[in-house]
DNA sequence: TAGATTGTTAATCGATTAACAATC
DNA sequence: TAGATTGTTAATCGATTAACAATC
């Protein structure tokens, strides 16, 4: 990658990826960025902005092919591959996700449970079992993990985020409230504030 | 509400809320913007610009008062007064979000959980009975509800949120992957896209 | 070829940061 | 009073939109 691309752009692309998927799925072979602006409700220059960070998918007279589009920010966002995940804190929201991973959701694959509570090892969830923290090393050592779902407590959540880290991943998805701050660089997370969310629907509610 | 005040800034105030309520844990009594911003990794300007949308809740040489500010930002956001809340669909994400709620989160209160599978009705999650759908449209009109949680399936996800919208609802936080498109106008949503923010992290960790 | 639509440059708009007078 | 720090205006930066030549 040279040139930096805006955090504004990527959070669109998944967005991009998921009406591309729609438009597959119902036999759409091409589509202009107008047509597909009026259906996202966006300018058509943004997203041939966007789309030209990442290069020339389109062609002029035409507009893009579906499905070579599809794939190419599928590419984009590196879900052409599958990424092992792991979940790490298996209460209510690890719980929940270990399910909703299972079966695996497009360039995701679940491998591994974990939770400090020994009263959860064993259990099995999706197939999976839950295993104690003491394995945690082991496990990470033996098996390719590239990234992992962080829903232990507030109070853990630094702790076993540093833990994780030092095992070599380098990709958090963090359920956590809390702005993790670790000692590792190049290490990135992605924060799902769920409280923060719900705020500002409250606000947006209170002052439409 | 006169001046619109823009989605950037009303992103920001559920985290110095967050940051406030631990200083206030810390017994921390007053903060300058500096101070805030350093801790929070913002410019003290953003600080003071996002809050002077709201008031001018500091006082020249002495910063602001955390416990004072703290409170006027929760009447911003809302949550100074209890909003009624309740969950369509109880598959595992609306199960855990069932759990996530109570007890009650600071300014929301879970009071009804509703499914239109039959076999779940009666089931009891934190105390609240599963009603079934056909429960929906007399349960909203005694109780005052605020807002609808939405974790349907992604096909039910359209109707359903008419449905909760003709029944007076006007806030949802959506977790279905889509894009709700509502008859009704004036109704507020919040997306939880959580296969889209995993995606960035993908991206994030492939081109680190 | 003529029409459509891209890729890309230029213009506009909005958000962030810097600066500083006001004031506690 | 002197020092600290706000509230707010001005400057900068970045993102979005508009325009249009290139080209399929």
């Amino acid at each position: 990658m040279d040139k930096k691309i805006s955090k504004a752009v990527i959070s669109r692309m998944p967005r991009y990826y998921r009406y591309l998927g729609a438009l597959m799925q119902n036999g759409i072979e091409r589509i202009s960025s107008k047509d597909l602006s009026e259906r996202m409700n966006i300018t058509a220059s943004q997203i041939r902005q966007d789309l030209n960070n990442f290069g020339g998918f389109g062609q002029q007279g035409y507009g893009y092919n579906v499905a070579m589009l599809h794939d190419e920010i599928g590419k984009i966002l590196g879900i052409d591959n599958t990424q092992n995940v792991i979940i790490v804190g298996v209460g209510n929201i690890g719980h929940a996700l270990a399910r909703f991973l299972v079966p695996d959701i497009n360039g995701f694959h679940l491998c591994g449970l974990f939770d400090a509570n020994p009263a959860l090892k064993g259990m099995e969830i999706s197939g999976i079992k839950v295993q104690s923290m003491d394995e945690f090393a082991a496990f990470t050592k033996e098996n390719q993990v590239d990234i992992a779902i962080l829903t232990v407590p507030h109070d853990d959540a630094k702790d076993v985020a540093e833990e994780i880290v030092a095992n070599g991943i380098n990709a958090i998805w963090n359920f956590a409230l809390i702005d993790l701050n670790l000692s590792k660089k190049d290490v990135v997370i992605e924060n799902v504030h769920l409280v923060e969310s719900l705020m500002r629907l409250s606000y947006n509610r209170n002052n439409q």
